[in-house]
DNA sequence: GAACACATCAGGGTTAACCCTAAATCTCGC
DNA sequence: GCGAGATTTAGGGTTAACCCTGATGTGTTC
């Protein structure tokens, strides 16, 4: 597809030079290149590219800006396709995009995209009307849904041993402040090693069960 | 000073585009642009540049490559200065650089390159010989001072090992990472355990001692 | 009432995680 | 060189953290 034409907006200097120059080598028409998203409405508006490319996190509040913008996009100019750019592992953000329209969507992370032509067929892509979901991203939106995060196996008696044992508590500590006996303690924490599955030989699993407790805390 | 020359070495496609764009733009000339650190002390031995701009995680297993390949330049080829950009704030690096050296070195967090203008007066100033430091690991780095945590207190081999308890290694796991014995390890534990005052018959130490790591990460 | 999940605990094991002492390198600064 | 600190390890302990099996009581559900 010749003559794809794109807007990026970015805020770093250096990435948006480079997204620029990379575009441009690969025969892609680059219509305008932002340092933020408060003009990116009206110069979609004045001149729409196939694929407006930006950044999750931009100026002022480097929160959501991007993902705002780029929700806003899909609303007024559904034909514009939107690559979203991210920094981090952030599912959420991929799943409010995709549950905001069906097509002409991609969200990478930039640390995959050392390899520019992944860059460039997923833009092609995008103004053709496919989605684009970063691997990485998809893989841990499946991991997610099937286990739906393990620790809602645990049982109330377990969640309390847990709560302890992430407080640094021993066994014989867990067994005072719950006033049961410590063999019990015990039963649980070995319970909620299998519903967590921490298979053995393989790390410190009360550490490991703490970490998970921490991730959803 | 017109004609400073610099080599980059940076995996991303997009940033060492950019980085090359921006500055040959501003009048720097750029000799060489890597994407790895593997060649990157021939390149400079064969025709030293005035600065060599790297990133601190690269291929192959993007943990340290970066940092390590700026200290055996900054031991090999002490007139070359070296700016390292960093992804995350890890104020640890840059004080292993500033021990490394005390002239000639920079340690610039990504994204508060949004201003070329900054990148650009920062490598001049590292090739006139002095240091840049981002303003956010001094201030980091100082707040740490004034609180004080005992972390401060462990050494290099404590902390690597405290780093994998964290991970939620076994001690046996930890011994092999580090390829040393498992008493060795053992021997770190306790010396953790001290330097963190974490007294006996009060609470699960591994656990303990993990949390306060997590506190600093 | 039978089936089931949950919580409780005993008895009797194994082992990883700890303790203490002692000692050999190595590097570094004085 | 000499002392100091860091790193490494041995040998020989103790114990908390684990495993398994089995058992009891208490609800809830069908």
């Amino acid at each position: 597809m010749p003559g794809t034409s794109v807007v990026i907006a970015e805020d770093s200097a250096i990435l948006r030079d480079g997204l620029v120059g990379l575009l441009q080598q690969a025969g892609i028409r680059v219509k305008a290149a932002l340092g933020d998203a408060t003009r990116l409405m009206e110069v979609v508006a004045g001149d729409p590219p196939d694929v407006v490319v930006l950044d999750v996190r931009m100026p002022p509040t480097h929160t959501t800006e991007g993902l705002e913008a780029a929700l806003a996009l899909r609303e007024h100019f559904p034909d514009v396709g939107v690559l979203v750019l991210s920094q981090y592992l952030e599912p959420r953000y991929a799943v409010q995009l995709l549950e905001s329209t069906s097509s002409g969507i991609g969200y990478l992370l930039k640390e995959r995209i050392s390899e520019s032509r992944e860059l460039i067929s997923s833009i092609e892509r995008i103004a053709e009307g496919a989605s684009v979901i970063d691997d990485h991203v998809v893989e841990r939106l499946l991991t997610r849904r099937r286990i739906q995060s393990p620790i809602d196996e645990l049982t109330e008696r377990e969640h309390d041993v847990l709560r302890l044992m992430a407080a640094g508590r021993t066994n014989a500590e867990i067994s005072e402040e719950l006033f049961v006996g410590i063999k019990t303690v015990e039963a649980h924490v070995r319970s909620i090693f299998m519903k967590l599955e921490l298979s053995e030989d393989q790390g410190n699993r009360r550490v490991l069960a703490v970490l998970e407790w921490l991730r959803e805390h």
